[in-house]
DNA sequence: TAATAGTTTTAGCCAAGGCTAAACTTTATA
DNA sequence: TATAAAGTTTAGCCTTGGCTAAAACTATTA
């Protein structure tokens, strides 16, 4: 079994990646200092979970990469299975996925999934890995590289950060919502966005985090 | 914060307890060796979570209780939570709560109670203890204590043990049936049991670990 | 009561996972 | 292209929570 230091390692590689993580991004995401980071990575070099390049950066091996996906799973699962049972808003089920995910065993695991239908995706859209780490092509644009007007289903909002989720939900944007973008602000000032029956203004930094696709699938 | 070991160390001691708990029941419980429990002791004794006379035991401090008795409630919160949603065996249901008790946040903690109508029993029997680390007086009698021929309700069988659940689960034993002794064997061999429809011989040592109260309250 | 068995503690070791300070690479800039 | 800035690694330290072996204490029994 792997530690929760380790299994922490492995989900916030993957997430940074796939290639050349840097030290320092790693370090941040998990709130160390560049320096445990670099001898965490080195661990699990030696343990041939982590390929490491010296000054140049980390990725997962195939070995490290399905254990982090695993970690991923139970964390969507539970992010899943609590916004079901308990329905907790969606800016409160990362942070408690993320105490829960560790403690999470392989049969619990499958009994939530099999509860929950096997899911596809998380409540904030993330696709869910399934039980060896298949992981679906996630196809879905960013909604800052989209054209005007084009007709836009919501499919993914970010999960990390409560305020801004709170900010989304407040404006009617999550999974499932339709909406369109009706001008670009000039110098990276953000879009307009019409949705069912109000239009808001979305700044480039959010735009860069929510996903969509086109409406007629 | 209390660590993941601090929290089985209080609880283990709690469970153990309430005075002078022995070294190597402790290291037992938590498997591992007496010297380590020894240390751990120490150690909690120099945080004041602990009391501890040199060969002779160990035991709580009010603060060691209150936060033996957190862990406590979020185990059983958590058997009762899982047993309710998933329903999981009752056999099963320890062993995952033992996972997930140190993930559990206060917060989730609350919810999860609210959920469940503040619950004062698990689904062992077991009382939950308040927020605050209350717990309600346990009158509940040993089965292997009472007297031939009284109607009884089982109110607490054991959780530690999957074997010893799923045997009890088998022959009709769990919180809420009713039963009476019939008769005892000679020489500790055991007591005779009938239920609403059907009898059964349990050991005496099966027998100390199953509570009841009195039928009529 | 003296020897022995059982329990507990001490001493000394180890690995994991943090940290800071200093050294070393790489990248950017003058 | 030399030098400064930024990022990374190394070195050396610390705490936590394990372990074993040996010493010390307690309890039992001859």
């Amino acid at each position: 079994m792997d530690s929760v230091a380790v299994e922490n390692y492995l989900k916030s590689i993957w997430e940074l990646g796939p290639d050349d993580v840097a030290t320092q991004d790693l370090a941040q995401l998990l709130n160390v200092a560049p320096a445990s980071a670099t001898k965490m990575v080195q661990r699990l070099t030696e343990r041939g979970l982590v390929k490491h390049i010296p000054y140049k950066g980390a990725s997962l091996t195939s070995e490290g990469r399905r254990r982090a996906l695993s970690v991923v799973r139970r964390h969507r699962l539970l992010e899943t299975f609590l916004s079901q049972t308990l329905d907790l808003g969606r800016e409160q089920l990362h942070e408690e996925a993320e105490n829960l995910e560790h403690g999470l065993s392989t049969e619990l695991e499958t009994v939530i999934a099999n509860y929950l239908g096997n899911p596809e995706r998380d409540p904030h859209g993330h696709p869910i890995p399934g039980p060896n780490g298949e992981l679906p092509i996630d196809e879905d644009l960013l909604l800052s590289d989209c054209s005007l007007n084009q007709y836009l289903v919501v499919t993914q909002v970010p999960d990390r950060d409560p305020e801004l989720l709170t900010w989304l939900e407040k404006n009617g944007i999550f999974p499932g919502i339709k909406l369109k973008i009706v001008s670009r602000d000039d110098f990276g000032g953000g879009i307009n966005v019409s949705l069912e029956d109000s239009s808001i203004q979305i700044s480039t930094s959010v735009a860069n985090e929510v996903y969509v696709k086109l409406e007629n699938d």
